[in-house]
DNA sequence: CTGTTAGCGCTTTCAC
DNA sequence: GTGAAAGCGCTAACAG
């Protein structure tokens, strides 16, 4: 029942005005130091609780930023966020969430949205599908909040972003299949057309072409990152009159369908089929045959956009500072893809 | 650079008063259709966008809602935190997150700083570890703030809570383990001073006893949710001089290590050692031997904290509605427990 | 229908 | 060292 005390009203019950209350609250130094010895201490009696939102609306931060995810319950955007809070936090900052559920109309929304509750800057994961609209970034950027992009990002001057190297992450997962003596590689993709995807498989393509092996773009089908999805798409591969013998996909869920439809047919994995994954899931190191796959550091991730974005908010506000920070992604190593007769050597 | 444009700047360019713009704005019903189409064209073309913030000072809501958790990155906490976003975001409501990394006096600090922030409400899980600090729930409820549990709680009076029924959970994973057979189940729990897992341990015996089966406390180990202590655990169960035939774990994780540790005994599951575990995380679905789980349908259970929250702020304020909302639990069978010998029946 | 005024809780010049 | 007053952006009586 009892209203929140103000500063007003430890002011009146000490007969002093509010604004020395405030003065004393924050530690000016003109303050003597008996009057701040009372003022804290009735401050603490009366169970005075500052109001961010009056200091927010007087000094125009608000400590709160935005964090747009395609959605929250995937272990990789709840890994990010939980960099993100970890970093911010401790400043004094608090992290609201906004879930597009990857429809970029609500992403416009959210950006909206976030922009009316006054938050002090943007971290957000760009979302693939619906319409090509004309995302509102501009008005965004005018209005001077920091915009940071994390995982997908899309090339805007002035906006920072954090990433990984997904190019290298492709080649790495399939340099380390041809070293395993895989010969004929496929990769499941996903839709190329999403920046990501593209460079997985530009890595994918590289690596194969470094290595002096024949490159066959039929090897390549997008598919959508479910198990059943990459079930399909394996069969698909299998029944070729020449099969590949490993496969590098962008998803894990792709990945492990592709071991489900691998083992079904009695072909063994590592020895004859080794599959690669992408992402580190969860998963992917429960699994009995634990499957081989590209960490993304997702953690790091989002504690490495909070940290830019206190540097943004710390620069005197008139630099435009941009910074593209690119993470190298960690290849685990496990036994989707692990032959012994190759460890034996 | 271009500042936020304001209602007074509307007002100056149409040489009319920011009240007026604020109730064309509004679409208060006693504005000229005149007016309130030349304000709204303006705004728009000026940018114009409302500062909750200046909103919230004058209203007194924030239409940010807090939600604590032990941290975000774990499955059954995120699909949580979905389910209220989910919710809520509909409602013109933002959600705010708070990790505890399960200390209580980061709990406290979070509570403290939610309301400095003036949320509307705060939904939170308790955490375990720390010292037993006395919470200062005290002084948020009297700053009748809406507070309301979600799946670990706390019995306060007037504080609403969102659980499942932990005990069913347990005595259908039992009574299942039972249809299935099974005579000597040992429970691999955890910390039972937590109300969670007592409860799941008391579901577990009485589907025992009920059903005439010997309880033998020796069964029952406290176990650290953690694959590698789940493997410890078995381990002691399995070197017993008369072992059990089937595990009901209280973690999914734990039920993994056990598996890990059975087959590693060259002991067949299903056909002679079943395991059921709980909390259904998705890697229990994806094994190749599936795990059998118990759901807990977390994003159900966020979804009807956050209609619980909407019912308090919608009440007139001076009535303090309780509500104690228990979901029923659903059984996954998978592979870890389902004999084909009973199937065939 | 629209203008005037006051106030949400806090900080911050400018005086004294 | 402390008081007085103004203002952050918005809404809500109260007038007219």
């Amino acid at each position: 029942m009892s209203k929140k005390t103000t500063i007003y009203d430890i002011a009146e019950k000490l007969n002093i005005t509010a604004a020395t209350v405030s003065r004393a609250l924050n530690g000016n130094p003109k303050i003597s130091e008996a009057t701040r010895q009372l003022v804290n201490d009735t401050a603490k009696e009366m169970n005075y609780e500052q109001n961010k939102l009056a200091l927010a609306l007087k000094s125009g931060k608000s400590f709160n930023v935005g964090v747009i995810v395609p959605r929250i319950d995937s272990n990789f955007f709840a890994s990010v966020i939980r960099g993100v809070e970890d970093e911010l936090y401790p400043q004094g900052y608090h992290v609201i969430i906004c879930q597009t559920h990857d429809q970029k109309s609500v992403e416009i929304e959210n950006i909206n949205s976030l922009l009316n509750a006054q938050v002090d800057g943007i971290l957000m994961s760009i979302s693939n599908s619906g319409p090509e609209e004309t995302r509102n970034f501009d008005q965004l950027l005018k209005k001077n909040v920091p915009l940071i992009f994390f995982d997908r990002k899309e090339k805007i001057p002035g906006v920072s972003s954090v990433t990984i190297d997904d190019f290298k992450g492709g080649y790495q997962a399939t340099q380390h299949l041809i070293n395993q003596g895989c010969k004929r590689i496929a990769h499941l993709s996903n839709n190329r057309k999403i920046e990501i995807f593209e460079k997985r498989y530009l890595g994918y393509k590289q690596a194969i072409i470094d290595n002096g092996l024949e490159f066959d773009e039929s090897l390549v089908i997008e598919t959508m990152s479910k198990v059943d999805e990459g079930r399909k798409s394996t069969k698909i591969l299998l029944d070729m009159p020449e099969p590949p013998d490993a496969i590098f996909s962008s998803s894990d869920f792709v990945a492990l369908g592709a071991i489900q439809e691998i083992k079904s047919r009695g072909i063994n994995i590592p020895e004859e089929f080794c599959v690669v994954g992408f992402a580190n899931e969860p998963f992917t190191r429960f699994m009995e045959l634990s499957i081989t796959s590209v960490d993304q550091s997702p953690v790091e991730m989002g504690r490495i956009a909070a940290q830019v974005f206190l540097e943004e908010v710390g620069n005197s506000k008139k630099i435009k500072s941009e910074r593209q920070v690119v993470l190298t992604p960690e290849l685990m190593i496990r036994k989707s893809s692990l032959k012994s007769s190759v460890l034996a050597k």
